[in-house]
RNA sequence: GGGCGAUUAGCUCAGCGGUAGAGCGUCUCGUUUACACCGAGAUGGCCGGGGGUUCGAUCCCCUCAUCGCCCA
């Protein structure tokens, strides 16, 4: 075949993938004990979610170490599956529900749960067949949805077991409550955002005190009907006295506890607090401390309820109407705060109000401010889980990558919270618990076994009713790396691949996920859930912007791969991707680095045109030539340091390892060295050379097969290395130990910087290329001399030399010199250079050469350094000072040449 | 307020005790049998400021500044 003069990635990407899947080439075998395993579990996607760059970046780095692995001869597993992700997918339906007219409600929650599914069938889970344009090797018939039967089994199992021992339980305490879905949401779900508002100077009078008020700041007026004390700092001098009296709070006319609190901060505000349990965090526990009552004014959807206090309503002539007060019930947290302070104000308790920037939370999805909200929640003892989670990490078992994000997790797990996992949707699994008509709650796996318990509980036959609420659905992603491979049941799958090798994530989920795999892996599986987790930083756009839908400033990868393809893509991923560094990537990057892809596109074509083909039985430790030796003996560094690369998760410099290989090495160098010889009548050597070529080609093949899958395959086909699509499953390569390479290295590699002193000083006399020039040696060695005339015809051609030769005699008029070593490059130039320029040139680079002497020089002066310095090093400096004075020497004798 | 990270060439980033590197950009030259999605060459840096440790600091320590993230 012949290659097309440009490479085509959509046909070459969409045959090759279809060819692979079809192959199996994904799939892991676990079988197969004489391969030891090698797992990653894919972080979930939301069955609603459409590929972005973030996916793109953990996707091509998991897949980049995944098919490495494969290659080393590892059974490797890359557990694909989504997630149900309850509230994103219960308002997609909603929505879509909506514009039919209906409403979830209306249908009631069977047909909903109906609709849902036939949404996910339908439209869900579209992320893994883009998942597919970037080349992921998933191991698809494996893949999993957490909602799926034997997930839904693992959650039953887990929810109940952990029931038993009492790590799950029920409590009454205030949630983030998003009153727009009306359920409870995480604490990590709850986005902090500064926002412009108010500090409220309310005043309170002090009961039995005549004139006397207290005066509290708060940036929340409308709670104040459900205020139950005010706090002040113990050590407050000016409110000492006030503690342990009673205020009486306008509008509902309620006396309140003045309470001695630490929490109250006498710089803030007043110093003086209203607290009002039920609907603020830190006021839940200063009421906790001070027995206080709670009193919810503000019901599921944010409005204001009376039902709690309306008993309660007292009439004070000029403090509390209960008419305004009743007037009240049913409005919004707004309106009900511009009545309040319009009705504080007119009644003359309103001391003053300043602008004040604060935190609000709010939803991170919906973006509704939260409301903490007092309900009875399902809870799971995190805390107690946590222990052995934190162990894990402590001692090693776990390690993170970069490291410090171990101190992120210890913060975090230290002081975790209890972990509501109640959802008040109907998207989810839903809570295996069931009511008696007494409310005695029964938790069991199913209805028949909950009856069970009932019948015996209560002696009879009773109706019991299944709790509504369903779970987070982070409940079901912490038992992913177990419950996708079989467990409760013992699996094979289970057995072989779980503690999986390695998780590769972004920070943002390091708590909502990571922590809680670790806790329920050590929890039921009596060990880690991975060995190393790889923790790599955000994509954000080329300025550094995080990519988001409101800032319109994102880029679709798939548009990316239609433009570029997926290897180029992928490649300036790994690229980009250094530790713990985020990822600046704009469509120029790619573009750039698809230039890369191009390139070795074209080097195989050369290769092609010179009938470099693959060699059965090609023996490296056999070939003659110095530029074959030192091919080979370059190959094996970069194969040597791509590996190292990996190993340590460096994908930058993975990436750049081949970069500079295939492009500094093999294309500017080997192919452009090789030409001479193709052309030659040494048919011995030329025949080598081919040999090398071929040989080395099929490693760099390799090398890149894991982060460009495409190109290199086609290139692995069509250079009959193997069938269409089978780099994918051959081995990786292995640095080849040669014998006696130093002194090919050192005539390559002289040889290359003499090439390259010519083109300088060309270059820097504006010499065009098309005027070819001789050379002349002065003061060379014979190895230098017999080098020079071997690669006569490299250096005519890469140089533009017409002739190499030795400078018999003195130096004709008007030359240019450039040092090599022990030797003068003497390029006699008359009439076509300007001496002045070359004396300019000259003087340049004895000052820099003299300079850099100078340095040495003042480091060997220093008696300390030569005292206290490494030996080795000092005799480092003296190797050094000696090279440069003899290069200053040789450029000063070339300068007083000039006339 | 607490914690973490960053600060190196115009830009994006490597390096992290012993002569400051890459890619892109810029400038110059150029079409020599793969490649203009190209080649050759050059230009470009008080390695954020200050202090300390050391024979020696971009690198280790302290401190300040600026920016970013996380937690309160």
């Amino acid at each position: 075949m012949t290659l097309s003069k440009t490479f085509d990635p959509t046909s070459t990407e969409k045959r090759l993938y279809a060819l692979w899947e079809h192959n199996k080439a994904f799939s892991a075998n676990p079988e197969n004990t004489q391969k030891p395993p090698f797992s990653i579990m894919i972080p979930p996607p939301n069955v609603t979610g459409t590929l972005h760059m973030g996916h793109a970046l953990t996707m091509t780095l998991q897949d980049t170490l995944i098919r490495w692995k494969r290659m080393q001869g590892f059974d490797a597993l890359w557990q694909p599956g989504t997630d149900h992700a309850g509230i994103a997918t219960q308002m997609v339906v909603e929505r879509s529900l909506s514009s039919e007219g209906l409403s979830r409600q209306s249908m009631g929650r069977e047909a909903f749960t109906k609709r849902v599914w036939q949404w996910k069938e339908e439209s869900g889970g579209g992320i893994t067949k883009q998942l597919r344009r970037l080349g992921a090797s998933l191991d698809w018939p494996r893949e999993r949805f957490t909602m799926d039967e034997g997930l839904s089994r693992a959650v039953k199992e887990v929810f109940v077991a952990l029931y038993n021992q009492k790590l799950i339980y029920r409590d009454n305490r205030l949630v983030n409550w998003d009153p727009v879905f009306k359920s409870a949401i995480s604490d990590l779900e709850v986005e902090n955002k500064e926002v412009n508002g108010s500090l409220w100077y309310i005043r309170y009078p002090v009961d039995g005190l005549i004139d006397t008020t207290l005066t509290v700041a708060t940036t929340r007026p409308e709670t104040m009907l459900g205020d139950v004390a005010v706090a002040v700092n113990p050590e407050d001098e000016r409110y000492r006295h006030l503690v342990g009296k009673q205020v009486r709070l306008p509008l509902t006319g309620r006396l309140v506890p003045v309470v001695a609190d630490a929490y109250s901060d006498p710089e803030k505000g007043t110093g003086a607090v209203k607290i009002t349990p039920a609907h603020d965090f830190n006021d839940f526990e200063v009421g906790q401390r001070h027995q206080l009552p709670m009193i919810s004014v503000l019901d599921a959807e944010a409005r204001i309820t009376l039902d709690e206090i309306k008993e309660d309503l007292q009439a004070v002539a000029g403090l509390a109407d209960p008419a305004f007060v009743n007037g009240l019930n049913g409005l919004s947290r707004e309106d009900a705060r511009k009545a309040i302070v319009a009705e504080l104000d007119s009644l003359g308790y309103l001391e003053k109000i300043e602008p004040h920037r604060h935190q609000v939370p709010h939803a991170e999805r919906g973006g509704a401010v939260i409301e903490p909200f007092l309900t009875t929640q399902w809870y799971c003892d995190a805390a107690k889980l946590a222990g052995p989670a934190v162990e894990a990490v402590e001692d090693g078992r776990i390690t993170f990558i970069p490291k410090q994000w171990e101190n992120t997790f210890f913060a975090w797990m230290r002081d975790i919270q209890p972990w509501c996992i109640s959802r008040q949707l109907w998207w989810g699994h839903r809570i295996p618990a069931w009511y008696g008509p007494d409310g005695h709650v029964f938790v069991a796996h199913d209805e028949a076994e909950a009856q069970t318990q009932a019948d015996k509980h209560y002696g009879c036959a009773v109706a019991l009713t299944q709790d509504e609420d369903v779970l987070d659905t982070w409940f079901s992603s912490g038992l992913w790396p177990f419950s996708t491979l079989g467990w409760p049941d013992k699996t094979p799958e289970l057995e072989r691949y779980y503690p999986t090798s390695v998780l590769v994530t972004g920070f943002d989920i390091i708590f909502f996920w990571v922590a809680r795999m670790i806790m329920m892996g050590q929890h039921f599986m009596n060990d880690v859930p991975f060995k190393d987790i790889f923790i790599h930083g955000l994509v954000r756009d080329e300025r550094g912007q995080k990519m988001s839908k409101s800032k319109g400033n994102g880029i679709d990868p798939l548009e990316l791969i239609d433009d570029y393809g997926a290897d180029a893509l992928r490649f300036t991923i790994c690229s980009l991707t250094g530790v713990g560094r985020d990822v600046k990537l704009g469509r120029k990057k790619v573009e750039d680095y698809r230039t890369f892809v191009t390139k070795l596109w074209n080097a195989a074509r050369f290769c092609e045109m010179n009938e470099i083909r693959a060699v059965e039985g090609f023996k490296p430790e056999t070939v003659q030539s110095a530029l074959g030796i030192w091919l080979l003996s370059e190959t094996s560094k970069a194969v040597e340091d791509a590996t190292k690369a990996l190993e340590s998760y460096r994908f930058d410099e993975y990436a750049l390892t081949c970069y500079r290989f295939v492009r500094g090495c093999f294309c500017d160098w080997f192919l452009e060295l090789a030409k001479p010889v193709f052309a030659s009548e040494n048919q011995d050597e030329a025949r080598e050379i081919r040999h090398v070529a071929a040989h080395v080609l099929g490693q760099i093949l390799r090398l890149l097969q894991p982060v460009m899958p495409f190109v290199t395959d086609d290139l692995w086909h069509a250079f009959g290395f193997g069938e269409e699509g089978s780099l994918i499953s051959q081995s990786w390569p292995e640095p080849v130990q040669l014998s006696q390479t130093d002194n090919a290295r050192a005539e390559c590699e002289q040889m290359i910087r003499l090439i390259s002193e010519i083109r300088a000083v060309r270059s820097e006399m504006n010499i065009p290329p098309s005027q070819k020039v001789p050379v002349f040696l002065k003061d060379a060695s014979t190895e230098i001399t017999e080098r020079a005339q071997r690669w006569q015809e490299a250096i005519g051609r890469l140089a533009r030399v017409s002739e190499i030769d030795i400078l018999e005699g003195e130096l004709p008029q008007g030359c240019a010199q450039a040092i090599l070593e022990e030797a003068t490059l003497v390029l006699p130039l008359e009439g076509i250079i300007d001496l002045s320029t070359e004396r300019k040139r000259l003087q340049k680079e004895l000052t820099k050469a003299e300079e850099e002497e100078a340095k040495t020089v003042k480091k060997l002066s220093n008696e300390n350094f030569i005292a206290r310095a490494n030996p080795e090093v000092v005799q480092e400096m003296k190797d050094r000072l000696a090279t440069q004075k003899e290069e200053c020497a040789r450029l000063k004798t070339a300068l007083a040449r000039i006339i």
